[in-house]
RNA sequence: GUGACCGUAGUUCAAUGGUAGAGCCCUGGAUUGUGGUUCCAGUCGUUGCGGGUUCGAGCCCCGUCGGUCACCCCA
């Protein structure tokens, strides 16, 4: 037998209809906040995340799929989305046309990590996108669209971490201080730590270690280090989530994995993922479409995992629409008769079917009730000699005669 | 990548080292043209794979593959 790579997931139809309650959930909220749909290659040059996301990242160092074409240009399958839809955005010049773009997509995504609980090597997630604007507005109106997918969706018990990490310039200060104070402190730090001190001294707030999590208590904060242009900016975004009574927590130690993002970070985190805790992320990213070659423009944006969503809400009954007409028959001509009638229903709109095997009612009955048929269409001898089928509702159970010819009418 | 636990019928799970079983599902019947409840009958296996120990291995040992969970990090 054959079987499928680790950490990939064949969905059948039993999940589909919580599946695609959660994309409709998603695309109808993108709708109401007039977001555009965006499909975007699910392939790209090995650079454009590289770049994009930065090579110190866990991501780009130890988790992409990487690959060559025939010419040998290095080819990866894309480990999120921001990235390329901001190569995208650049490539087709859409800054010139639009002050504000907003954009959102969703589809498959690709990290080679270990499989776990809520994490898959192939993934779906839907996210959106908005470029034009340094405007705090549009940092709230992300997270405000993010909040109410959550709602849309029934996801109940969950809380949204919210930070600030600067623009370039007071980040950079607050790095140096950062790495001043944990310099000082190196001999207790883990291992990890001890590397990150150099590569990402950010991630240093973000481990889990008790020793460095006693440190970072008395660790500099960013909120304390913040420019006058970045701090007011953060404040606006809490007022209008205020406004809106969009509840948040702030944690100043949220550092997202992904190098561009500048000023805002959040995280929707949920206690009922396991390991994983969060179901969505983003933030700004001001630089990112310059570093493509783009004209310097801001941009914010988030993204949710589908299948996340999906484990969150598993308990909820998502109820799937069954075959409107079910026929069943006694083979011979009143077979004959009943694929004529299933094909003009089918013409018609109505989804129909039937089991064209010679089986006794009781089996046939069967199977009616379990493809959930909203009708049961008899042909038998009697109807075939009397032109009138016997139709019976599965819902209350009465039947009546319906001629041949009148059955669309009689279901409308 | 590191670690822990687990692989038995389509599925959920049993089986002191001694004949591989049950529920559900599926098929048929009781009801010769009426499903969902009930009763009866039937189908279902290289015990993940390879080696070893043993008179004898689903069970013990080694390897391998797969799964699950956790760490790291994230959706």
């Amino acid at each position: 037998m054959i079987l499928k790579p680790p950490g990939i997931e064949d969905i059948f139809p039993d999940r589909i209809n919580r599946w695609n309650f959660v994309l409709n959930s998603a695309i109808d909220t993108f709708r109401t906040y007039n977001y555009r749909e965006l499909i975007v290659p699910i392939m790209e040059f090995t650079d454009v995340f590289a770049r994009g996301i930065g090579t110190d990242t866990d991501i780009v160092s130890k988790e992409m799929f990487t690959f060559e074409d025939r010419g040998g240009r290095s080819l990866t399958l894309r480990p999120e989305g921001t990235a390329g839809v901001v190569r995208a955005y650049v490539e087709n010049g859409e800054y010139n046309r639009l002050s504000v773009c907003k954009f959102f997509y969703n589809g498959p995504m690709f990290r080679a990590e270990k499989p776990q609980k809520g994490r898959l090597r192939q993934f779906n997630q839907f996210g959106a996108e908005i470029f034009g604007s340094t405007d705090p507005y549009y940092d709230y109106e992300i997270i405000s669209v993010v909040d109410e997918i959550t709602r849309r969706v029934g996801i109940d018990s969950y809380t949204i971490l919210l930070n600030s990490i600067g623009c370039r310039e007071c980040r950079s200060e607050y790095m140096t201080g950062l790495k001043e104070y944990y310099t000082s402190k190196q001999s207790q730090l883990c291992a990890d730590c001890q590397r990150r001190l150099n590569t990402n001294p950010l991630r240093l707030l973000d481990c889990k270690n008790e020793g460095c999590v006693a440190l970072r208590s008395s660790a500099p904060v960013i909120s304390d280090h913040l420019c006058g242009e970045c701090r007011d900016h953060f404040a606006k975004v809490k007022e209008y989530l205020d406004l809106s009574g969009v509840k948040y927590q702030e944690d100043p130690y949220l550092v997202r994995g992904l190098d561009y993002y500048t000023k805002t970070t959040f995280e929707f985190v949920t206690d009922k993922l396991g390991g994983q805790n969060a179901f969505a992320g983003g933030g700004r990213y001001d630089y990112l479409v310059e570093q493509f070659g783009g004209k310097p423009t801001p941009g914010v944006g988030f993204a949710a995992g589908m299948e996340r969503i999906n484990l969150i809400i598993e308990d909820k009954e998502i109820q799937g629409n069954g075959v409107d007409l079910f026929f069943i028959h006694t083979g011979g001509d009143t077979l004959t008769m009943s694929l004529k009638l299933l094909h003009e229903m089918r013409k018609q709109g109505f989804s129909s079917d039937i089991d064209p095997e010679v089986k006794g009612f009781k089996s046939q009955f069967k199977r009616a009730e379990r493809e959930k048929a909203g009708y049961v269409i008899i042909i038998g001898e009697d109807e075939l000699a009397s032109g009138l089928a016997t139709v019976k509702s599965q819902k209350t159970g009465t039947q009546e005669k319906v001629p041949f010819d009148g059955i669309a009418d009689f279901m409308k």
